[in-house]
DNA sequence: TTGTAGGCGTTATCAG
DNA sequence: CTGATAACGCCTACAA
């Protein structure tokens, strides 16, 4: 006894499949067709099969957001927000992770292809040239949340890290924090190379050298942890930090452990301050000033973009950015 | 321009589609036609389309793993060692959020049956007449990682939280606290009528009354910090607790910050235990004494039973129990 | 070894 | 308004 066909559903109503097809779909029919078909329905326990019913319309109405890193507290701000657009425009919304290697995400771009989703939406941790061909000859649409090559010729919305990073200088020089330093992620990333260049820039900005620079192997917690020493450890005519801009909130997290370990405190003998702004910032303790890179609202729109690309694959792809905003909270003076 | 098909590849090296698809699912074929096969292949750029495969041969090599709540640190836990054990098996998993209402869940289980994937894993927070019939009823294998009564006829792999709730009192009775509190998640729910009763179980075992007992709305940060005060502001004559054991970390979390806020301090003033031992017990400050529940080995072996299930659907239904340790950290002396 | 043809479950077209 | 039937893209007997 496997699943009821439309056929069942026919035979049992006394009908032809056409006409179920016609009442499930909201068709014209007599009050009394849709009432016999109705209930042959109800009485088989009848689900029509997304699969043929996709072969045919050539929709699946599922739409795929991939993440790097479930783990990252970012991630989960901008599914929500994804989720929410994308389920009101009656779209299934399945989450898939790639990881840090890029292989891997260039396999799921070209994987789209399979017909599995009528969208995606790819928020890529590092960007080479095989990944923005795989993007562009992609066979279903694709919105990309973050930065990649206009040539790649999609709809993408990004952060503006550096003035994100620059609202975080200000903010610890009002401060009178002078000795700051940088905890980035992999510089060989997106995000990385963004922000690194947006913290030189803040500092020039306001005249000052940094104090010091380390480079976490990756955007995680235990990276964060690993990599602390690289900025407190530095030699004593240097001095330590008063301050330190972290690449994103999980980076920030680690490190406060380790200058608790090391006896420091937040933020009276160091300020910390993390990005994304993610749950993460207010769940810890202290709790932590970060740059609010709008990442709900990223997702929300780049939500929108795929949503209007499905609906007209012709429209010029846009370039959103949004804009970042600061939120301070205790670890920061 | 649309994407090329069987046909088209089959046209473009002159041989015939049955040819095709005998050479891209490795069938004995000569070294010439599969030559010309693969070349047309990657001429055309040719990629299956997995909904006419899935609709031929019956499974689209797909699982979904249903989880209620994003956010919560334990199901990333959870979602690493199902994807893991899931991909090495050659399926593609994808993860829905259902949210904590029940009647999505039951939506979602009834929607498997239109053929998204081949078989479901899911997580219910709450669990109700409705879902398990909607669960014996699916068309494709569910395991659930929860408790479900047995009646439903699934798989299931759960956590033993009684013994967990032991775990943590015993440590806290052995560090010589005895004013012990809890602060539970909403009690409609299974994890919290089960936390419940293990906590009073616990308590009982070293003929102790609890302090007080709270309930949140919900197994997050934000409903943890609501519900402190109830735990907090207890009436004089019973006074303060030394120790509060938390049905999650989440929870346990939004209870430090409150505690915070009320000068007292972890552990100190009072000791904390959350449940799940997710990656929040090591982030936050000071790190989180948990009771692991398993997640990890919960979220494998559920896997391994639900491609157990799916290789043979006849198999009796297992239920199995992880065993839960502790993992001691700073939040307790 | 290779080709032909039928069918998976659905929707859309075209007669009635 | 309803019914028969041809696709959608693929796999797999079966025949050559």
């Amino acid at each position: 006894m496997s699943r009821p066909t439309i056929a069942g559903v026919a035979r049992a109503a006394g009908v032809s499949v056409a006409s179920v097809s016609r009442v499930l779909n909201g068709l014209p029919a007599t009050e009394e067709m849709a009432e016999r078909v109705q209930r042959a329905v109800a009485d088989l326990g009848y689900v029509p099969d997304s699969r043929a019913r996709s072969l045919k319309v050539g929709r699946t109405f599922q739409l795929t957001l991939a993440v790097a890193d479930v783990g990252n507290p970012v991630y989960v701000t901008m599914m929500r927000a994804v989720e929410e657009v994308v389920s009101a425009a009656g779209y299934r919304l399945v989450v898939t992770t790639t990881g840090p290697e890029i292989v891997d995400e260039v396999a799921l771009v070209r994987g789209m292809a399979r017909g599995y989703a009528d969208g995606l939406l790819i928020s890529p941790i590092r960007v080479d040239e095989d990944l923005v061909k795989s993007i562009r000859e992609c066979e279903v649409p694709v919105v990309v949340a973050g930065n990649v090559p206009a040539k790649a010729g999609v709809d993408t919305v990004r952060a503006n890290s550096p003035k994100g990073m620059l609202l975080a200088v200000n903010h610890l020089v009002a401060k009178g924090r002078r000795r700051i330093a940088f905890l980035n992620g992999p510089a060989d990333t997106v995000p990385g190379t963004a922000r690194a260049k947006g913290f030189a820039d803040a500092l020039k900005a306001h005249k000052l050298q940094p104090i010091a620079v380390a480079e976490a192997t990756d955007f995680t917690f235990t990276a964060g942890r690993a990599a602390a020493p690289a900025l407190l450890g530095v030699k004593v005519s240097a001095g330590l930090p008063d301050a330190v801009i972290c690449a994103n909130d999980l980076l920030a997290v680690g490190l406060m452990h380790e200058l608790a370990a090391a006896g420091l405190e937040v933020p009276a003998d160091v300020a910390v301050v993390g990005m994304d702004d993610s749950e993460l910032a207010e769940q810890c303790f202290p709790t932590l000033t970060s740059v609010n890179l709008g990442s709900a609202e990223r997702g929300r729109r780049a939500a929108e973009l795929l949503l209007a690309r499905i609906e007209d694959n012709d429209r010029t792809p846009r370039r959103i950015v949004v804009q970042p905003s600061l939120s301070i909270r205790r670890s920061t003076p």
